[in-house]
DNA sequence: GTGCGGATGAACT
DNA sequence: GTTCATCCGCACT
């Protein structure tokens, strides 16, 4: 399967972008081992002017300097000292956006996943959640500022195409600091699938 | 240099 | 529903 082009990351419409996400294959190469699952959970976050965004305001540290570089890049930072978080950086160089992965289906090296994660049986959240997804997938934090055209971790076009009305959008998760944007219907997930995370209303 | 708290998940009661 | 693991980014002194 292809992967996704330079331009697919692109588009300033970063919404648009965390819905077309969904179905596509996000694959990692870690060590020599492949792995890989079907997109089914994405957040959009939008740059500079979301209160939910590490971003917001234009705010560039360390760590979110990647934010701003051109679409195409891996955000991957660390979250309450233990979870490696995966994000798409999109947009032309300059504006912040990012797509949160927060889901995916395995389809690629579900072995592997199942030692990472320390688990005898495949269940849903051995990659339901963002955290949980990254430690199935081996990311972390070499993985940030990757490019995502490289041989490490990259996102594939398989065809699939969800139906709209398969599609659930809702408020993000874990942003109540955000104040007036914490309630945004800017996560978007596949209905009914396994590997969406929990909160799944 | 210090202190607060987070784009979570798992194991509890 | 509640607790807690476990780190460092970030704002402020």
């Amino acid at each position: 399967m292809p992967k996704l082009a330079y331009s697919f990351y692109q588009s300033t419409d970063v919404n648009n972008l965390a819905v077309q996400l969904l179905g596509k294959l996000l694959f990692t190469r870690i060590d020599g081992e492949l792995t890989g699952g079907v997109i089914v959970e994405t957040e959009a976050y939008k740059g500079t002017e979301d209160k939910a965004s590490h971003a917001y305001g234009g705010r560039f540290t360390n760590r979110t300097q990647v934010m701003y570089e051109k679409g195409g890049l891996s955000y991957v930072y660390l979250c309450y000292g233990i979870h490696h978080l995966f994000n798409v950086v999109t947009a032309p160089k300059g504006t912040p956006h990012a797509v949160l992965i927060r889901g995916i289906e395995p389809v690629q090296g579900i072995d592997i996943m199942l030692k990472r994660r320390n688990m005898a049986i495949l269940k849903p959240n051995i990659t339901a959640g963002p955290g949980a997804l990254s430690k199935a997938m081996g990311i972390d934090k070499r993985l940030n500022a990757e490019d995502l055209l490289g041989d490490e971790i990259w996102i594939e076009d398989n065809g699939i195409v969800f139906p709209v009305d398969q599609i659930v959008s809702s408020a993000r998760v874990g942003v109540d600091y955000a104040e007036d944007h914490a309630l945004l219907p800017w996560r978007y997930y596949i209905r009914g699938n396994k590997f969406v995370s929990k909160p799944n209303k």
